[in-house]
DNA sequence: TTTCCTGTGTGCGCTGGCGCACGGTCCCGC
DNA sequence: GCGGGACCGTGCGCCAGCGCACACAGGAAA
């Protein structure tokens, strides 16, 4: 487990070549009234980041948080021995660095970009601003954080009592869900380091998946042929984490 | 798994006979101003619940919240084949019932007396409107809910990572943490509800500690006899979990 | 084209925890 | 004081997942 910690830049070339980004595309920020966003805006610069950029570190002060808009990332939990577990994947449903209005300002997790992609970063001081209001912006974050904690604790109870080859269909759901589409790029070695499982234990399981005609896998390519049946082949976990966020972020679906 | 779902009333000649609880029993209600305090005092009520009592079922919507005095709550979900899982724990330094303030209402986790005794009730009217006002009661329930998240994130990766043995002292430690005592009382089933292991396992483990002279069990009764060795003897979740509500909520310690 | 590294498939022995079954013992209530 | 039910101890076969080791393949860089 070695990941890059510094962001590698993109050139004034690249930025050229790619339009503006919108921040109603984290669903988060475009369910805020046009009044607090606007609030928000001058604070909020787009930034990109590629698969392994480490967001925080554990114990590390955090300066910003971060709305993805087509990245997403994992808050994986890494253990003395080295070995590690993921507790949870953001998408452009929320937001990284919830500790940060919460008040702990630290968490003892670390947050790792799982699918490249931009974000839009806020100064953590005018995120408080904000949220110390009281409004909308208030109200969505404390909601998304249910949803976290959701997430989290039905994980917990996965890791308890589910095999390796549920855990990945529900790790593949839930990730798939976030990035709204059929691919994920993504070696196994690092699926087993979320799941907290051997490699060999993905490649049989993602094995199994793809004799059953249910994804493709080819070097570090996953592509889902047959979403339903691999709905069919999660464990519960999934259905009740989908459930509880669609009913805790109705914005979700709000277009 | 068969919980007692109704109170056992307390007669008259039983509440006489004890003394008018004192809200500041529960740290959390203990470290407000005492003008918030004073503000929330005609809305809570003392009750009392035995072991086992549900203070809330998964989706059911609740009416108030519950804070412990001398008793504590496990948080575990019950999974559609009737296994379970603990979530969390939580004792007189919170609160049981956070998704009022957060916004969802209800939560797909059930919460268990695990330790009989007492409780400040109060209605989610009355929380969320002292919420809603910004001042030091918001802030303690957001850093308590911090603590909370690390707790359960801490859970998920000790159940992927650590043996039952290991997990028993946890589990034992954070119990007793929450108990302010070196005595708990629960059999070895309900442990192993808990733990979402099996009871047999539970018992091993637990033999194991007994002729290692840390602990002393007697049919319902554990009664810690060496607590740094059984420290040692646990994983690194419990330290990582302590450390850090210690520095969540620093107001366990002001007295 | 060749090289070489990264990623993937496979085999094997080991062990922790599971499911099941049954026997012993403590204590509560009649 | 004497059932009987709740609680605890133990044994056994089974298997998912682990650690390790090695062979093979895709693909980028030279």
């Amino acid at each position: 487990m070695r990941w890059r910690t510094v962001p590698r830049r993109k050139s004034l070339y690249w930025a050229m070549a790619n339009p503006v980004p919108n921040p109603r595309k984290n669903l988060l920020l475009a369910a805020l009234p046009a009044t607090e966003l606007k609030r928000l805006r001058p604070h909020l610069r787009p930034v990109h980041m590629d698969l392994g950029h480490v967001l925080y570190e554990p114990g590390r002060h955090l300066d910003h948080v971060y709305f993805p808009t087509d990245s997403i990332v994992s808050l994986l939990y890494v253990m003395e021995d080295g070995s590690s577990a993921e507790i949870a994947v953001v998408g452009d449903e929320g937001v990284v660095g919830i500790s940060l209005f919460m008040g702990g300002e630290t968490t003892p997790s670390r947050a790792v970009v799982q699918s490249a992609g931009n974000f839009f970063q806020l100064p953590g001081q005018a995120l408080k601003t904000e949220f110390g209001r009281g409004g909308a912006m208030q109200h969505l974050l404390l909601r998304y954080t249910q949803a976290l904690i959701t997430q989290m604790a039905q994980t917990a109870v996965c890791n308890r009592h589910h095999s390796v080859d549920q855990q990945l269909c529900r790790w593949l759901l839930l990730s798939l869900d976030r990035l709204h589409g059929d691919e994920l790029v993504m070696t196994q070695e690092l699926i087993a380091n979320m799941l907290g499982v051997r490699r060999e234990g993905v490649t049989e399981a993602a094995g199994k998946l793809q004799d059953a005609g249910v994804i493709r896998y080819r070097r570090g390519h996953i592509k889902v042929l047959d979403r339903d049946h691999l709905e069919g082949l999660s464990c519960e976990c999934y259905a009740v984490v989908k459930k509880e966020t669609d009913r805790l972020l109705p914005y979700l679906h709000r277009q």
